[in-house]
DNA sequence: AAAGACTGATTACGTCTGTAATATTTACGT
DNA sequence: ACGTAAATATTACAGACGTAATCAGTCTTT
């Protein structure tokens, strides 16, 4: 499947916090999210992707109400699997390590960073 | 500064490994490493490098000496912030946890990842 | 000195993207 | 049943990108 844009994305992203959406709603939720794109062009979007395949789209009178066909999760997998690959390599620590050096963390980062690896090493004593 | 292309980071690469290095030097390190692009197109994307300021020369003779002016932990930060910007609404304990889900992590990761935890937690003692 | 070889510079071209405008279809209201 | 507003579909267009080919300048060799 064709890669999804990052303006692409920002559809996505409208439509895995809710779906199914008209193309309105999608729409007035970017334009909440502080976006300014004209309607026409986030119609635009949704054709690309449903071209893409990324969405799907059931009838409803004379408009169409879209929802994800991609999941988040999986997009998100995907992108980072490609991401650390291109720019790292494919080793994650780098970047974790980066990150950290550059006090750019979050506290709840970090917890969740921690809970993560004692979790591994929960998992390794078994 | 206009962003390095996925092509072009390849030919980045090649720079950040070594430096300064002649346009046929970078031709034969990329075709070493897999790549079977013409020299032509790697021509291009060395002259697109010079035009976005993420690379320099040095005239040796008729032939160019190019070199890095981005460096490649500056390159690397930015893009993993904005990466994580983008697709992860700014939080990277998601992807860290998304990478330890699918089991796709080295064992290196795992351990490097457990010291930089250890780290923060003495950082945070003192 | 002229020709050839090599190097960088310029040009090419189809696809994708951002950002819409225009064209066409169709359901709803009267 | 028909017109019209609203929704979708098609078309537009410039800049970035992948992937080179051609042009132009210069160093070398005969």
């Amino acid at each position: 499947m064709k890669d999804i844009s990052s303006a692409e994305l920002e559809v996505m992203k409208v439509l895995w916090q809710q779906a199914p959406r008209s193309a309105n709603e999608v729409v007035e939720a970017l334009a909440g999210a502080g976006s300014d794109w004209h309607e026409k062009t986030v119609k635009t979007l949704l054709n690309r992707l449903v071209a893409k395949n990324a969405i799907g789209f059931e009838k409803d009178g004379r408009a169409y109400l879209y929802f994800p066909i991609v999941a988040q999760a999986d997009y998100q997998q995907k992108e980072s699997r490609s991401f650390i690959d291109k720019v790292f390599g494919g080793r994650l620590a780098p970047l974790v390590a980066g990150f950290a050096g550059e006090k750019k963390l979050s506290p709840e980062d970090i917890a969740e960073l921690k809970a993560l690896v004692a979790q591994w090493e929960q998992e390794q004593k078994q």
